[in-house]
DNA sequence: CGGTGACTTAATCAAGCGTCCAACTGTGTG
DNA sequence: CACACAGTTGGACGCTTGATTAAGTCACCG
């Protein structure tokens, strides 16, 4: 007979569950039935740690939130405004590449969300943006650098994961993906140097 | 009583009330009810006009397919290498701009794909990457120009038309994206120049 | 005026959903 | 050892909603 497992152990199951799920056939597609089957646990057992079936994707969006969060405050906080906004957008890009199911489910989250018009769904997007903005606000600097110049490398670093996303996701090919982030990075990097007003990098 | 429509019209007032309601709804939520109500058509009309939703949904991947065709061969070609990747994104994004919901639908329909892991879905973002690299190939440019930096080109600007796509279909913020156009283009730019401008024929 | 193509009504059939209950089992505690 | 309770289960409820179609009605063209 299987252990026993305290709920909040299931619980955690259940949503790293959900995210695989999710990725898998979508968001309407992901049902309480086959939740609970890659969580290798009873249907009931679903609405014995959770009350709904919301209570549980709640979590699941708490989940993607705090994972963007800790891979942003990841970032070395000593390195200058360039190497931040570069360490930043490796840092999700790799993020995604370590998870194909993560990268796959927050997509669908976002454009679930999108569909809802509940602010809840673009929060994790929104945050996370925010976050990268925080982050590089308070990158040192030689020369104070102006709100507008903030948002728009936040802007660009995640153009840049999401699109690397997307191609990622659609394809699913590890090595193109890897080489990918390479070129991610070198684009971000030629225009910041033009940006920021700094000597380009030589290849 | 209304007016009588061919079955050839009636088809496209379907393709495009599809491409509304999966925007709307998702792929999941777009049940032939909604389309047929969308389309201010009977509901057995859908039937009387394609056998199944299936075939509907044929018809709607042919025609974001073909859609992607139309803005990409639209590039002037006698541009030269640069200029002709510039249009290429430009083109992309503001045929997003022009319609939030063929932005979204394409989103939807993309990423629906992924889950039937068909090649179906895949060739829409397959056959528009392709066209795009073709076109960039048939760009005249003063020394020739190796196949593998094509292939990046194209990339770069699948990526940041897809994560200006991203953002505009998550905020859906008009002006907002209007200005991210710029960006996303200045961005390009500022790449292109490096690997164009770095990479002399012989040394 | 008939027939063909456009159109509608209403029903069929079935699948699958979230939720819940009542019973059972293991386990730690007194 | 016995008891209480957290963990676990199979099964069923009721309900929504899906795609599809049979059969009938209407309008237009020759």
């Amino acid at each position: 007979m299987a252990r026993r497992i305290s709920v909040a152990q299931r619980r955690s199951d259940f949503i790293n569950a959900a995210v695989e799920v999710i990725a898998a056939y979508g968001i309407d597609g992901a049902t309480t039935r086959r939740i609970a089957e890659q969580a290798q646990a009873n249907l009931a057992m679903l609405h014995y740690c959770y009350d709904s079936k919301e209570d549980l994707f709640a979590d699941v969006y708490e989940f993607v939130a705090g994972k963007y969060r800790d891979v942003v405050k990841d970032s070395d906080p000593h390195s200058d405004l360039r190497d931040t906004a570069r360490q930043l957008l490796r840092g999700v890009m790799e993020c995604y590449l370590e998870s194909a199911s993560f990268t796959a489910a927050t997509m669908e989250l976002i454009s679930w969300a999108r569909r809802q018009h509940g602010d809840r769904g673009i929060a994790v997007y929104d945050q996370a943006l925010e976050t990268v903005r925080a982050v590089l606000r308070s990158a040192p600097s030689d020369h104070p650098v102006e709100p507008e110049t903030i948002d728009q490398i936040a802007y660009v670093i995640a153009t840049l994961a999401d699109g690397f996303a997307m191609n990622w996701f659609t394809y699913g090919d590890r090595s193109a993906a890897t080489e990918q982030m390479d070129i991610a990075v070198s684009v971000l990097d030629s225009w910041l140097a033009v940006r920021l007003g700094s000597t380009p990098v030589a290849p």
